[in-house]
DNA sequence: AACTGGTCCAACCGCGACCAA
DNA sequence: GTTGGTCGCGGTTGGACCAGT
């Protein structure tokens, strides 16, 4: 049987008011992060801990980054992907004052989009020989054409290395290792060095 | 102006990992 | 070694917004 989800007790859910935001501000500045669990109660919220963990992470914290993304941004986090796969967390603490959730959904709702219509298969990174052979079914188009041709757009990729083993650092075990130095060497051409280190 | 379909993003859900008892 | 509580991550969804008709 599995758990029930902890919003499953009559908590709020849905958008944040600007009290709720303010209530947890508020209260992150005066007893800083952590203790998810306990915070909502202490803080005077009726959410659950991980509702207030994902809005301060994703929209509250001060050195969250809003907008648009930079063209070297997008470019950072497309290597990155080719290396890391769908590892979001990596890929935005390697992006300062990006999240997680800004850097997955740019990447669904933008990047795997533009790779698709440029041939080039989102979940391996590697040039795609139907679209070679038939390249007007998939034109180059920028992002707003993309837009208006949705053909494009398929499910979004799934996990590449299957079970990657995470660590509490963020760093992988030997499998995932092993995964991304074979991602790296079948794309050379990325011409990417990639270290990742105790933040 | 009203309707419709597509897009995007904030938030939710489920699962796995970690850790203390 | 087992169990229960907690945290963090990745996938998915609901609804607001926008463009086209």
């Amino acid at each position: 049987m599995r758990k029930p989800c902890c919003n499953q007790d009559g908590r709020n859910k849905g958008a944040w008011s600007k009290q709720e935001d303010q209530k947890l501000v508020d209260y992150i500045k005066l007893h800083g992060e952590g203790c998810w669990h306990s915070l909502p109660k202490a803080a005077g919220l009726d959410r659950c801990g991980k509702s207030c963990r994902l809005r301060w992470i994703n929209y509250l914290k001060p050195d969250v980054k809003r907008g648009n993304f930079a063209q070297d941004e997008e470019d950072l986090i497309i290597k990155l992907h080719a290396l890391l796969g769908n590892r979001w967390s990596l890929i935005a603490g390697r992006l300062p004052g990006r999240t997680d959730n800004e850097v997955k959904n740019y990447w669904n709702s933008h990047i795997r989009k533009k790779l698709i219509c440029e041939g080039i298969d989102p979940n391996n990174h590697k040039l795609c020989h139907h679209h070679l052979s038939h390249p007007q079914m998939f034109p180059i188009t920028n992002s707003s054409e993309s837009k208006k041709n949705d053909s494009c757009s398929s499910k979004p990729p799934s996990k590449p290395c299957g079970n990657n083993a995470r660590d509490i650092n963020g760093k992988y075990e030997n499998g995932a290792i092993t995964c991304v130095e074979e991602e790296t060497s079948s794309m050379l051409d990325l011409n990417l060095k990639l270290t990742i280190h105790m933040p």
